[in-house]
Order: structure tokens, then sequence, then C-alpha cells
DNA sequence: CTTTTTGCAAATCTTTTGCAGGCGA
DNA sequence: TCGCCTGCAAAAGATTTGCAAAAAG
């Protein structure tokens, strides 16, 4: 069963790094950050942008290591890699397991925003049919956004 | 109104050229040639793999010019590009307009195979309540297909 | 004949890998 | 201390661009 129709909460920089240590990896400066900057970014976020937020300050982290942790952390199920046809993928942090959502992407500026419904048993179940196990899906919507019409 | 379900059929080199004529494109031999791969390749096929396709022949083709074509092709909506996110976009041809269908990819082996139902007017009625115009979506099922497990 | 298209080379962009030094627990 | 992490450099893979020659209508 997939749940839908659940909003961002109770989550913060602690039971993050909870999550980060119980899954083996050690909580550094840098991984720090980037949890901050997942946890305060509403929308997915891809590494360059990530990379791009650091350029003035003092503590700048390198992209590679920003594309490690990133890869590690997808490993752990602590975010998700979300690709919206530009060449570029995005992360966001992944919630409670099983929560699930999906996007509304706007062709013009890019925007992403969350679409907390889902329901599609019946669709998941018709694959399963045709013999397919673990079964997942992406849903995405694209379309320009009121602001950019 | 989206529409689903419908099959493959009635389609020749002939009818494709005419679309591309019409597009305001000439029909070189390349791409001829790339018309009749992508009408007798079921699947959606990566730039790459149609590159491959031409290895052993006299007639080779260059992989910029394969990349070229299918952007036009695109942009005169003869193809679609897809992206499963293993970084690669892979094409099919486009079928009559407003025809449409998704997809099951098998997570092992990259397998594609179409699934011609979509049932999400509800959804699609929800993304304009949203206030966004021109909205399509994508929806995609990954999975271990039977061969795999 | 005029414009579009191709081929080759090289560039670009995103992401990954190798390796030595650095840091967390 | 010990092994995981990071930074730097360089590589890798997909896709794009510049330009002169070739082909289409």
């Amino acid at each position: 069963m997939t749940k839908c129709g659940q909003e961002r909460k109770n989550i913060d920089i602690e039971s993050l790094s909870e999550r980060v240590r119980k899954a083996g990896m050690k909580i550094t400066q840098q991984r720090h950050q980037l949890l901050k900057i997942l946890l305060n970014h509403p929308d997915p976020i891809s590494a360059d942008e990530i990379f791009r937020k650091f350029d003035n300050k003092s503590e700048g982290m390198d992209l590679v290591t920003i594309y490690r942790i990133l890869k590690k952390f997808e490993e752990a199920g602590l975010v998700s890699r979300l690709e919206f046809g530009d060449g570029v993928a995005r992360f966001e942090l992944t919630l409670e397991s099983g929560h699930h959502h999906h996007h509304v992407i706007c062709r013009q500026c890019q925007r992403v925003e969350p679409l907390h419904i889902c329901d599609l048993e019946q669709h998941m179940k018709m694959v399963e049919a045709m013999g397919y196990k673990q079964v997942s899906h992406r849903l995405d919507f694209f379309g320009i956004c009121s602001r950019c019409q």
C-alpha cells in the first residue's frame, strides 16, 4: 500500500543525524551542513545549487563531496533522487518510510510543487499482474504555473 | 482529455516522411534510416543504441547527426524523449496526437514495456485547479520483471 | 542555386573515480 | 588510533556547438 497525503512535519537536524548514525555513517561538518540545507529547502535541489549556496562562505564544500554525500544518503534512504528531464538530478529529503508524494513542475521556471494525492492502487496491481515484483512508480505533472503565464 | 488505450498501428515510412516534410524538414538518407529504426524498434531506444545499429554497416551515421535529428524530430512532435533515471535519454515515435501511454521499466535489465491505461483525469483537474495551464504528465512504473526475478 | 544538413573535432556539462591527507568516534 | 571522509585533479559519459564540405529540393 502506498500512503499519500501527509505533510512534512516533525523533522529536525537531530532526528536526521540520528538516521545518518543508524545507517553507520559519521556526522561530519559537511554532512551536517548538507542536512541543514535540505531541511530548509522546500523544493528538490540539485547538487550544483547546493554547491552555490556555499560560494560566498568561508566554509566552502567541494562539489564532489556533495555528490558523494547525496549518493550515500540516497543509499541509506534519507534522500530521494528525482529527474525531471532537464539533465540535472534533484534531491529532497525522504520522509517517514512509506510516505510518498508526486511533483508538479513548471516547464518555464522549473519550479517544483509537491502533490499530496496518489490513488494509483489499481495501476500498481495491474503492473504486478504483469509479473513485476517490488513495484514502485513515479508520477510527475508538467505545466505552466500561474506566475509564468 | 487524455486518450489512452490505443495500440500502435497504421504507421509506415511514408506517413512518417510526410510528417517530416510538413514540418519543413528535408528527407535525407540519414533521416530515412533513423525513421526506419524507430519504426522497427518496439521499445524506447537511446541515441547510442541507434548509433551502434550502424556499426557494422558501410553507411555509418555520425552520433552527432543522430542527436541532431532526434532533437529536430522531437521539436516537430515526431518523437518523444523519455528519461528513466539512468542518465540516458531514450526516444520513441510519437503516435497520433493526443495518444499517450505510460511505461514499466525493469530496474534490473532496463527493459521497457508500454502500459496502455491512464485514467488520471481527476489528477489532471487537480493540477489545473492549482493554476497550471497546458498540463501534461509522466507516469512510470519500476519493478523487477519476471525474467530477472 | 540556395538553404538545410552532415561529418569531424572539440567543447560543455553533469557526475564519477583515484589517491593522499584529514577528521570523527 | 583506525578507518571513514574530504579535497583536488583528472576521468568518464552524454550531449552540444563551430565550421566547412556535401546533399536536398
